[in-house]
DNA sequence: ACTTTAAGTAAAGTTTACTTTACATTTGTG
DNA sequence: CACAAATGTAAAGTAAACTTTACTTAAAGT
């Protein structure tokens, strides 16, 4: 599974800190989503997602290895 | 967090057993999401959505308590 | 009534998400 | 350059997802 993360922060302006804030969780969490060091709960899918105003499918992205 | 799954899958007319074996979980898993004893990983979500061929936020739902 | 299939549930174990603390590195700004 | 803000990363700990086994209950068909 991949994620734009990343992207969506860069285009919505705000830190990683602040997104971690809006969202309450670690600052740490965030950066190893971005890291895809894990997949995260659909919790957090849906916050982010609503946090940038788009699907969680156009965040989250199942891969062939999936 | 809620969902729909039950409610999809019986509009599907597919099993438990069925849907588990579709998105490689066990049965367990599904009876016990169905059931809200856990939140599922974004991955799950996703592949659910889409043997379901709807969106991630039509079948699981933020609640004002999440 | 009997049998089979689907669903509910529970306990123990493994794996992984997520936190906290802490430090190093990068990047932007005066 | 110097300083601050943002990001990267790592290790240890806790909480929770998910599996396996196994037993019970419900529903549905013959």
């Amino acid at each position: 599974m991949k994620n734009n993360i990343k992207v969506e922060r860069a285009i919505k302006g705000i830190t990683q800190e602040e997104l971690a804030t809006k969202i309450s969780v670690s600052r740490q969490t965030i950066n190893a989503m971005e890291a895809n060091k894990y997949v995260p709960s659909t919790l957090l899918a849906l916050k982010i997602a609503r946090e940038f105003g788009k699907p969680v499918e156009a965040i989250f992205f199942l891969e062939d290895s999936d």
